[in-house]
RNA sequence: CGGGGUGUAGCGCAGCUCGGUUAGCGCAUCUGCUUUGGGAGCAGAGGGUCGCAGGUUCGAAUCCUGCCACCCCGACCA
């Protein structure tokens, strides 16, 4: 590809779509809004699936799956999720097509259905109706499963991975029976949603409480992590739902506790979506394209041999060989390109280009010295290394990589993020600097709504961390608690 | 749904104002030779119902009418 990617200063949204063609990741679909996600992007995925999936797991999840289409009754059960949902739903209305002399294909009227089918938009409402059938009594919970699935949600604006029609996400749904115990699931969801974040994807997070207009539609309290994009804007992550009694009462969910008496089971959910490789992608990548972290990267080391004449690339194809089974047996996610059909600064600028963390050059000069050239994508060094030392010089490296990209990134994150204790200062500081705002807040929703309709600017969340101080709200006056979030979204 | 814009090769575009004979350019693709330590060079080749449907005309990518699709801004977006 010989394409340019947009310098970030110049266009960010350009160049994130171009990093994002460039490095192989997706594709626009014929159809309006959704992404075609290649292998280089669902290689990715399935990474990040991994380490999800086994995090859960240890907190003693198991995994289900229950169906994309829910009956359209189930949707109204739940008064505010309805409202906040009903405006997205793709509605299955006839089940075959039939031929037209007129119109050509067209759904065959004989073929309504009864009922229409939502596409899920999420999941809940068809799964507490399954719970409402396990659940009798205390001794069924709690319930914590977790399903690996897509959903759609019909969207007007749409960007690859942030916000596509459809999406693949994971959403957790459990059951429990105190209030304490479902609010402690939903804290150690954040829990795992923030380890994942900053070990895996060396993202630093913000762990925080929704205000009531940004809340999930059905939930008592939302959580969420918040994360600072290099353009200054937040993006959610991930979010961990508390959602009370709310959807057991809709579906008639009620159990008997210890006490003999019948009351309605507690309630979570949980998820984070594709939109986690927006996330990586805007975090760490530069103007040269995608970064990866080496926990994260499908190929954590390109090899590449560089030869001339045929006994050189026998030479060189021997050693290449013997160093990628070394790498392999540290566990190390290598791989050779021997291809023959595409030269050596081509493919240097293909895997900058896809984020693989580190490049090892291997020609005749190195079969030689028994040497070998190790660059990091991330900061653009070289340097010559000994066959001999190869193996644990690159486990280190991968690992100063990782922490590296996360440091980098926290202390991106540290500069853009500003105390205020004026709203003319926190206009000024939004924007010429963006980032994060921390200014008090009284808690109404009067004063949050003013704030985004003048500025834009959200309430990203109210922090689990630093949040009691006492002050003084500065645009209505009103005392406040504490500090809160602001930030320009996506 | 309001305002603006665009549909011509896989991608990006020129040509349209002022109709004319074989529709062109860059990238990509294919073949051959030379190359290979940072995106190779040269030579040749393939690839098009000019968004769709009508109309005007001897003749339409070009003019007219209608339709369709997509993009941008706004509205909307847990």
């Amino acid at each position: 590809m010989a394409e340019k990617i947009t310098p970030r200063d110049k266009d960010y949204s350009q160049w994130y779509l171009d990093v994002i063609k460039s490095a192989k990741l997706a594709d626009h679909s014929p159809v309006r809004g959704c992404m075609i996600i290649r292998p280089n992007g669902y290689a990715l995925w399935e990474n990040m699936q991994a380490g999800l999936d086994g995090m859960f797991k240890e907190t003693g999840h198991q995994n289900a799956y229950f169906p994309i289409f829910i009956p359209q009754s189930f949707l109204a059960k739940e008064a505010e999720h309805v409202e906040g949902f009903a405006k997205e739903c793709a509605v299955v209305t006839h089940s075959r097509l039939m031929l037209d002399d007129e119109h050509g294909l067209i759904p065959d009227p004989d073929s309504k259905l009864e009922e229409n089918l939502i596409v899920r938009p999420t999941s809940e409402t068809i799964i507490w109706h399954t719970y409402s059938r396990w659940i009798q009594s205390w001794r069924d919970l709690p319930i914590l499963l977790n399903q690996w699935a897509n959903v759609v949600r019909w969207e007007m604006r749409t960007r690859l991975f942030l916000r596509t029609m459809e999406f693949l996400w994971q959403e957790g749904h459990t059951a429990h029976a105190t209030e304490e115990e479902a609010v402690e699931e939903t804290l150690t969801i954040l829990d795992v949603y923030s380890k994942f974040a900053e070990e895996y994807m060396a993202v630093p997070v913000i762990r925080g409480i929704k205000t009531a207009s940004e809340r999930f539609a059905g939930a008592v309290d939302t959580y969420c992590i918040e994360a600072l994009m290099q353009d200054g804007k937040s993006l959610q992550a991930g979010t961990s739902h508390f959602l009370g009694q709310n959807f057991a009462k809709a579906f008639d969910c009620q159990f008997q506790n210890k006490n003999n008496e019948l009351e309605y089971v507690w309630a979570t959910s949980w998820g984070v979506s594709t939109r986690l490789i927006g996330a990586l992608i805007m975090v760490h990548s530069d103007d040269k394209g995608l970064v990866l972290p080496p926990k994260l990267a499908p190929t954590q080391v390109a090899l590449i041999p560089i030869y001339r004449k045929d006994e050189e690339r026998v030479s060189v194809l021997e050693v290449a060989s013997r160093i990628e089974s070394e790498l392999k047996a540290a566990g190390i996610r290598v791989f050779v390109d021997d291809r023959d059909a595409f030269r050596p600064g081509w493919k240097f600028n293909e895997y900058e280009v896809q984020g693989v963390p580190v490049r090892l050059a291997l020609g005749p000069r190195d079969v030689e010295g028994a040497t070998v050239e190790v660059a990091r994508r991330d900061t653009g060094e070289k340097t010559t290394v000994n066959q001999s030392d190869l193996t644990a010089h690159i486990q280190e490296l991968l690992e100063t990589i990782q922490q590296g990209l996360f440091d980098k990134a926290l202390a991106e994150r540290e500069s853009r993020t500003t105390e205020v204790d004026s709203y003319d200062e926190f206009k000024t500081v939004l924007d010429e600097k963006g980032g994060f705002v921390r200014m008090h807040w009284d808690g109404t929703a009067e004063t949050e709504s003013q704030i985004k309709e003048e500025t834009k600017a959200t309430i990203r969340c109210i922090p689990l961390e630093d949040y009691d101080e006492d002050g003084i709200d500065p645009v209505s006056g009103k005392p406040s608690k504490g500090r809160v979030y602001y930030a320009r979204a996506y």
